[in-house]
DNA sequence: GCGACTTAGTCTGATTTCTGAACTAAGTTG
DNA sequence: CAACTTAGTTCAGAAATCAGACTAAGTCGC
C-alpha cells in the first residue's frame, strides 16, 4: 500500500519536526511532482496534515506534520505493578491509560491486557481500525523476533511467548521488547534523541540496562544481549553476583543493591533520596555507599563511551534525588577514565522518567514498527 | 551510472559468493525480468562473468561471481616501514605491490605513492581507467569524512589532509582510514566476515585498536573513535598512561608496553615469542607479565561483548608466538567475566596478519565505498 | 496599490522503469 | 525420446517518475 518513500518521509517529519514538500524531496531523492503525489496519498490516508505555513519570499510553504490521529499504538508496561496499558497516538501523546493486574500467568496477564483494549479505544474515543499495533516493555531478555520474553526474573517467566498470546486476543500486531531498549525507542521517536543517529541510553532501577542506536537503528546485539551491562565487570575483585561471576555492575549500582547495601550498613532508606539525606548529614557509611555505586556506574559508562563513541549518553532513572552525590561521582569517574578530548564532546544527560513514559516506550516500539513499513 | 540495485547486487555477490540471477532477484525484491538486465549491464561494465552452472533439475542456472579484472584498487599500507602500497583486485587479491620510503612529511610520502601507481598498473598489466580508488590504511585517528589524519603518534601527524595530498597527484577518489577499521573492512569483503553482520575486531599491536560492524555497516563512532580501545580502564589503581588517566589497557597490554616492561624486568626480550619462551623455561617475571598483559585485553574484551553482544570477535596479531600463555590467559579472562550464556555463543577467532593483509586493508576501504556507489 | 518578482506546489505529456506472461533454452526423468 | 522442469530472455503493457509549463500566494519597490 505505502511505498519504501511513504515511510521514509514519516520518518523524516517525525525525527525532524514539520517540513515543506521541497525539503522533503531533497531528503529522500526525487522530484517536486513525485513528492505532490506522495503527500497527497498520506494526506487523504490521514497520516499527515498541513499545519502552519512558513514564510521567506515567493509563495508560503505549507509545513507538513504527522497527524497525530492518523494511527494509534498502545502500549504495555510491566514494569510497574499494577501494569499499565496505554494508548498513545502518532505523536506520542497519550490519550488514554487503564491499569491492568501484573499477573504472572502469562495466559491470565494477556486477558487482561486484551480486556483493556477495547475500555481505552472508547475512553480515547479512537475508532477501533486506528489502532495499528501494540508494544509491551518489560525487564528481561527479548529474542531476536521481539515475540518471546526468554528470561525475566522479575516476572518469573521463562521462555513466554507473550507477542503471541496477547496478538491471538486482540488480533493486532504486537511486538515485546526489554526496558532499557523500549525506552531508547522512545527517545530516539518522541524525546531527545529524535535527531541522534547514534547514542546509548542507560536505564538505572532495580537493575541496570543500557540499549544502543547505531546508524539510526536499534541494534539489539547478535543474541538480544546488546547493552546488557549489568553484568560487565567493575570489580575484578568485587563480590559474587547471581549469575556466577564476581564484580558484577549489578552487585555495587543496581537499585536493589543499593538499598540492601544501605540495610546491612545500617542506613534506614527506602530510596536513593534517603541515602543522599544521610550522607548529605555526613553519614559516612551512606557517603562511602554512593561514591561506590556512582562510581561503579560511571566507570561502566565511561567503558562505553571509550568502545562506542556515543553521540550522547542518556542516564535515565526513577528517583527522585538523582541529583546528589551519586550522580557527582558518577560523572567524574567518566571523566577520569575517559579521553579527555572525547568526554568534551559528548554529551551527558540525565533525566527520570514516571510510568507513562515506560506505557509510552511499549508503545514505541509498535510506532516503531509501523514508521518502518513492518506493520 | 549504476542503480543502487546494481549495487545492492555486487555487495550480495561479494557477501554470499557467485548466485543465480533467480535467488537476487528474490534478494533484491525484483523480478526476473528486471534481474534479466541488471545483470546484462553489469556483465557489459565488466563487472561481473558467469561462472560455473548449477544443476538440480530443469535448465541449469548460471551462477554469476564478480568479475576481478572489473575494478582495481589500490591500497597503501603505513603500517610498516617501508611502507607498501598494493594494486588489488575486486575479489581482493593482491596483483602487484610496491614499497615506498615512509617518509614524515606529508608530500613527499604523497609523491612517492603517485609515483608508485603507473609502475603498479605496468607491473599488473592493469589499464589506467580499471583503477577505480585508492585507500591508505595508518595508525591514528582519521575524521568523519575519511580524508583527514586528525593525529597519529606514530608517524608524528597532526591534522593532514592525506587524502587530498594523494588524490590531488593521482586523480583518484582517495579515503583515509584507521589501522582496525581498514582490517575490519578486509575481514567483512574478503574474509572470515563476509556473512557476518556485526562484529567487533581487535588488533593488537605496537598499540591496541578495535573496530565494530553493526547491522552490516562499520561504525565510526560519534567523533570517528568507535573502537579506540587503548585508553579503556583496565586498573583503576594502574600506571598512568601517556593520555593523562590511569591503569589504561594501552599501558598493560599493547605490544610496545609489553616489551618495555619486559625490558625494566629484565627479560630480554624482542618479540612475544621471546616472552613466551621465557615464561616456558619458568621465569616467574615473564608468567606475570603476560599474565597481566593477557587479563587486561581479556577483560577489555569482555566489556565488549558485554556491552554490545557481537556476533563474532575477531583477534588479530601480528605476532608468530600468539598460542602460548598470554592467549589462554586472555580467552579465560573473558570466559570468567562475561555471562556464560553468551559466552558461549560468542565465536573468537584468532588470527595473524602481515604486510599484505593491511595493504589489502587499504585497499578494502576504496572498494567498500566503490561497492556501496560512493564514488 | 499595483506591477514585478520570487518561490511553493500542481498538472501533464513524455520517458523511464518494471512487471507478467509468453517464449526459448537446457537440462533431467522414465 | 517424449514429457517434464526450471532458468533465463523478450516484449508489450502498466506503473512510476520526471522536466517543464503552469497556477498560487505571497513580498518588494516605487
Amino acid at each position: 500500500m505505502l511505498t519504501t518513500t511513504h515511510y521514509q518521509i514519516l520518518r523524516h517529519i517525525n525525527a525532524g519536526g514539520p517540513t515543506t514538500r521541497a525539503e522533503l524531496g531533497a531528503h529522500v531523492g526525487s522530484s517536486k511532482a513525485a513528492m505532490s503525489g506522495f503527500t497527497r496519498e498520506l494526506l487523504e490516508k490521514g497520516l499527515l496534515r498541513e499545519t502552519s505555513t512558513v514564510q521567506k519570499q515567493g509563495r508560503p510553504s505549507a509545513l507538513l506534520d504527522l497527524k497525530p490521529e492518523g494511527a494509534y499504538f498502545a502500549g504495555v508496561s510491566i514494569m510497574s505493578d499494577p501494569a499499565l496499558v496505554a494508548l498513545v497516538d502518532l505523536k506520542g501523546k497519550i490519550v488514554a491509560r487503564i491499569d491492568v493486574p501484573r499477573d504472572t500467568d502469562p495466559d491470565v496477564f494477556a486477558d487482561h491486557v486484551a480486556n483493556a483494549v477495547p475500555q481505552l479505544l472508547e475512553t480515547g474515543k479512537v475508532p477501533g481500525k486506528s489502532l495499528m499495533g501494540m508494544g509491551v516493555a518489560l525487564s528481561g531478555l527479548v529474542d531476536q523476533e521481539q515475540a518471546n520474553c526468554i528470561k525475566s526474573t522479575i516476572l518469573g517467566w521463562q521462555d513466554v511467548p507473550l507477542a503471541r498470546l496477547i496478538g491471538q486476543r486482540t488480533g493486532l500486531p504486537t511486538f515485546v521488547e526489554n526496558d532499557a531498549k523500549s525506552l531508547a525507542l522512545r527517545e530516539k521517536l518522541f524525546g531527545e534523541a529524535r535527531d541522534i543517529g547514534s547514542f546509548t541510553l542507560i536505564w538505572l532501577g532495580k537493575g541496570i540496562g543500557a540499549a544502543h542506536f547505531v546508524h539510526d537503528r536499534l541494534y539489539r546485539g547478535a543474541h538480544g544481549g546488546a547493552g546488557e551491562i549489568a553484568h560487565c565487570t567493575v570489580d575484578v575483585n568485587g563480590l559474587p553476583c547471581r549469575c556466577g561471576k564476581i564484580g558484577c555492575l549489578d552487585t555495587v549500582a543496581s537499585m536493589i543493591a543499593i538499598l540492601e547495601t544501605a540495610r546491612t550498613q545500617g542506613i534506614g532508606a527506602e530510596s536513593l533520596n534517603d541515602i543522599e539525606t544521610a550522607a548529605a548529614r555526613g553519614s559516612s557509611a551512606a557517603i562511602r555507599l554512593l561514591h561506590r555505586a556512582g562510581s561503579a556506574l560511571g566507570l561502566a559508562i565511561a567503558q562505553i563511551i571509550q568502545i562506542n563513541d556515543p553521540q550522547m549518553v542518556l542516564v535515565t532513572h526513577q528517583e527522585q534525588a538523582f541529583n546528589g552525590l551519586f550522580a557527582a561521582v558518577m560523572q567524574q569517574t567518566i571523566e577520569a577514565n575517559v579521553l579527555p578530548r572525547l568526554s568534551g564532546d559528548t554529551p551527558l544527560r540525565i533525566r527520570g522518567v514516571d510510568n507513562d513514559a515506560w506505557a509510552l516506550g511499549a508503545a514505541s516500539v509498535a510506532t516503531h514498527s509501523f514508521l518502518n513499513g513492518s506493520i
